[in-house]
DNA sequence: ACTACTATTAGTACCTAGTCTTAATAGCTC
DNA sequence: GAGCTATTAAGACTAGGTACTAATAGTAGT
């Protein structure tokens, strides 16, 4: 059952990557050798000890979590808008909308602006998405502005929806297109 | 400067909350009190020592380590996934999530929690949402839980497309329909 | 003024999961 | 038998605590 000491060293090496939460002793039992073997084995090694490694995990938890933002009440700025016709806004892609790994933002928000200013532009208090067609064309950067563009098509009374194009550009590149079938909730009848 | 107990003690929970990586020792510094005064207000308060507080850090996120995608960049809690097949997340809707003027969920959260979804079941670092067609077919209101559902239904080797569904209920009613179409960064052979 | 009570501080013993150091022992190899 | 590696042991010390006892200051009630 005993191994020699390089299989010993890489099985432990394994375990301890495995799960983190393993003390010497635990391991010392593991492998059936005593504790100062373990600890001669992660000094040799560098596998720092139990609570430094549980901190270690810890901290990069905790690096990453203070980016997951809630989104706001309304995406982006609105800076003109004729109800029931047309309607801009702005919104400034920075670190928090985008994946820390490309820097890409993500398409959610992209749709948050989009919706927000379809719900906009509609002259009712309480207008509702019930469907939507979107498309992304272009993958918008950390530090880009999308500036997004609503266009009332038709109102339809008779089931109380109106189609809202919102098209999304970057340097009047297009980004992201999308068709939203609003649902006006107030119908005065 | 020195702060009653009920001040220091609801100053102390803050603080923490913030920096869980804070010893007693830098506490009793920053209130300019005794270490001893910190552990009897800890006691008081049930906040567990500095090595349980990082450990319990450091648990969580071993927990949700489901890979692929780290956790924070999803919105909702994913409870199950089986890459590049299904995943299923949860989302309560609080206050932060409607419209204040009827406590309906506004669409972009929805969708914000299908798209992370339909982005985490993607086995590749880096998916992207290239289009998507969605459908809201009932409003959801504060208070309620949305269960979404994400099912991996084609996956096109030749242009990197993966066609994912996701459907998002409401005790076991549908409140939401998607068709995402998703592109993969990273086509692994 | 005396008592009761709260808040704070101090001190001691003990704990875990280690580090760091020195030293002993077992098993090979030449 | 010397030299070497691998292993085990023992002892002193550390951080960051818990658990407990005890002392002191300040305030309020009677």
């Amino acid at each position: 059952m005993k191994r020699n000491k390089r299989e010993r060293q890489s099985m432990l090496t394994e375990t301890i990557k495995e799960n983190p939460f393993i003390t010497d002793e635990e391991l010392a039992e593991k492998f059936t050798v005593s504790i100062q073997t373990i600890r001669l084995d992660r000094l040799e090694l560098s596998i720092p000890e139990l609570r430094e490694r549980i901190k270690n995990v810890a901290e990069k938890r905790f690096e990453d979590e203070v980016r997951s933002l809630p989104l706001e009440e309304v995406i982006g700025e609105i800076i003109d808008i004729e109800l029931d016709q047309s309607a801009i806004s702005i919104l400034d892609i920075k670190s928090e909308h985008v994946f820390k790994r490309n820097k890409i933002a993500r398409g959610h928000h992209l749709f948050a602006q989009a919706n927000s200013l379809a719900v906009a532009v509609i002259n009712d208090e309480l207008a509702l998405t019930a469907k939507a067609n979107i498309q992304f064309t272009r993958s918008v950067k950390e530090g880009e502005r999308v500036i997004a563009k609503a266009r009332v098509e038709k109102i339809d009374d008779d089931n109380g929806r109106t189609h809202v194009e919102v098209k999304s550009y970057v340097n009047n590149e297009l980004v992201f297109k999308g068709e939203f079938e609003m649902y006006r909730s107030k119908n005065e009848k």
